[in-house]
DNA sequence: CTACACCCTGGACTATACTACAGAGTCAAG
DNA sequence: CTTGACTCTGTAGTATAGTCCAGGGTGTAG
């Protein structure tokens, strides 16, 4: 068995080379062993944080929140800060998804509808997303 | 009634001043009317707009996308163009909801358990987002 | 009619998140 | 044992999305 080169996670987790040395750099990635010539040698794990990381950002986490999310599974002893970060993380995720919802229930009223064109009546689209 | 000055639009927006011009200059904001001073009158609509763009991009979407949104909106006849586009967005918000719908419940799965430091199975967190 | 808050343009600067070298060493297939 | 693909560090550059002046004009309350 080869072991995971930074190029074999790379393409794996669908992300650059460049990348990887970036996230280990701002500590969202781990550390990683060292063959004696120096070259980083990756678990399977590592793959999964990088699709996780992917995939947060698209989401529209940053990646200090996502070193937050993921600190959460880091936190073994799970102490009160580490639980109060993931309760006010799944309050941000769950207005996140009422967001789209009505972005999405917006969006569907102005394709559906025959002519939005008609004067004075509010955009759906706008009004969606009001607080 | 006091005309809608960019910086009371600012406020009601909760945007910042250079924000709005930024907007502006990047064509997600109409050109707004001018006094014969120069100075900028914005009407109500504006400040829905402002606060859309807020939103979405909370959500994810970049400057480009919310373009892409907005475009929705203006098509008042709906070409197909406009069309197609709308229906991408649609699916892609679906895509964004499950998502997150993934990760809320791999959180509270992993505040939940008593512990999960239990050697060898995998990490909800990590796992939630897999392809 | 004057202060002071507000607005104008244009350009420079910042933070975030990469991305692209340069120059040098490493690995493995033939 | 060479050759081409891969990796290393470190630094510089880019795209996105603002943010902040400088130097000047405008609006209005007192």
């Amino acid at each position: 068995m080869t072991a995971l080169t930074i190029g074999k996670v790379a393409k794996l987790a669908d992300v650059g080379i460049e990348t990887i040395r970036f996230y280990e750099k701002q500590g969202l990635l781990a550390k990683p062993m060292r063959r004696p010539s120096g070259y980083r040698v990756y678990r399977d794990d590592d793959v999964s944080c990088l699709r996780f990381i992917r995939r947060a950002k698209l989401l529209g986490f940053t990646l200090k929140e996502i070193k937050e999310l993921l600190s959460v599974r880091d936190g073994r002893k799970k102490n009160s800060a580490t639980l109060t970060i993931a309760k006010q993380k799944v309050s941000d995720i769950e207005e996140k998804i009422l967001s789209l919802q009505k972005m999405k229930a917006a969006l569907e009223a102005l394709t559906s509808s025959c002519d939005h064109s008609e004067a004075g009546d509010k955009c759906p689209l706008l009004t969606a997303l009001e607080e």
